[in-house]
DNA sequence: GTCTATAAATCGATAGAC
DNA sequence: GTCTATCGATTTATAGAC
């Protein structure tokens, strides 16, 4: 399923050849991504990276084969950071709310950092570009970071949702619920995760768009807040 | 503040070439509005309106001095109706919860009809276009409108919020207490909406950019659980 | 595999005749 | 107030020499 430019990053090139297109196609990324965070997808363009690299911009399409495909690139390259930056932030071992909190806070640290890149995987669709199917993969690492946490706390016995509406099981894709069955998570606890998640990705969106300005004084502040109200309406321990 | 296409707008004109500059300034909105359903704001340019509508492309600069203005236009136009549509689903009179989930509904059926508007205005900000004030107090009312519902139900003592992590209220912005203020909601109270606002917004933002695909099963259903649980965390009756 | 050159479009904005 | 014409720039993508 993967086409062959995401091979060549992915496993080591064996002849001379193989490593200098390794390379330059790390190079036409790494440019490509300079633009993207400078100004947006909407002004990427195959040409653009050409002229910064100094060479012909028919030359890029021997590594790309079209500006769908670069894209494609970009946002499994989003994707994989923003899943990192959730895993890397984790404490294993701590607290579940530490470790909640200590992973909200980074995935809003690297968007505030990238907000191209998450517009590039959180916002507005890039017209007329359709994602392929190698994104989904790569797109639960920072979710599933989340249900981590919560289906160890749920293993030690502090996962203890508040009373409130019950989700009607009917809603929730059956193959989302196989997804986090080692979990044992009941359909409702899978919705109270599905609306983390999507609170942590919109709250961050409200304040990269502007929308959080006149309405609340500090963002960081507001932020964590949000994170503690989102993780206690989970049954995480927080007071 | 107001520039003199918007006053054209909404004054009657008096004489008759006032009129006619009425009437084309109203076509090229519609035609700019039919192309932003049609191919969002990307894709959205001066001389493909003016195409349309079988005038010069220099014409259309005698009404729209520019793209941006024609943006803004659109925007304005977007949050009115939007707006719109939240008023005229409510029901006052009605209980609260049901208030709450018809102007939700209305909410997210208008935003579905029109994703490009909706992107207009929720969505990743228009790369080069900076959205000018005059959008501010017209962008204020399906959020006020959700405000009513609980400060009805607040003033029929019926709004109870469950307990959880309280806002600091430093975290808002003293200008947002003070517009609610009629309402003498608490710090808390003010911050419950404004997550609710964002969930309303957030939720069909994931609907709309595929990000429930496999993880809900009906979208429709996992909304009104969503509105019912979000209602609730702010106190509303929902059981 | 890189280059030049080019095709075939798009766009915003302006000048100036009528 | 509408038109033609134009400036000056952009883009994706391809053809073909080397």
């Amino acid at each position: 399923m993967l086409s062959f430019r995401y091979t060549v990053l992915m496993n080591a090139p064996k002849t001379a050849r193989e490593r200098a297109r390794a390379e330059l196609t790390a190079e036409i990324l790494a440019a490509a991504r300079r633009q993207l965070a400078e100004s947006g997808s909407a002004l990427l363009s195959l040409r653009s990276v050409a002229r910064e690299l100094g060479m012909a911009s028919s030359a890029v399409y021997r590594y790309f084969a079209s500006r769908d495909d670069l894209l494609t690139a970009l946002i499994v390259q989003a994707y994989t950071e923003i899943g990192e930056a959730a895993e890397n932030a984790d404490l294993p071992g701590a607290a579940p709310e530490e470790r909640w909190l200590a992973v909200w806070r980074a995935v809003r640290e690297w968007s505030l950092a990238h907000r191209h890149e998450y517009a590039l995987i959180f916002g507005t669709p890039v017209p007329g570009y359709v994602a392929p199917h190698i994104t989904v993969e790569v797109a639960g690492r920072m979710p599933l970071t989340l249900a981590r946490i919560c289906a160890d706390a749920k293993g030690a016995g502090s996962l203890n949702p508040p009373s409130g509406p019950v989700c009607p099981p009917e809603a929730i894709e059956p193959a989302m619920l196989q997804m986090l069955a080692g979990e044992s998570f009941e359909p409702d606890e899978v919705a109270r995760l599905i609306l983390a998640w999507n609170r942590l990705v919109g709250i961050i969106g409200y304040e990269l768009h502007g929308h959080l300005q006149n309405v609340t004084a500090d963002d960081a502040l507001f932020f964590d807040h949000t994170a503690r109200s989102e993780g206690a309406d989970l049954g995480l321990p927080f007071r």
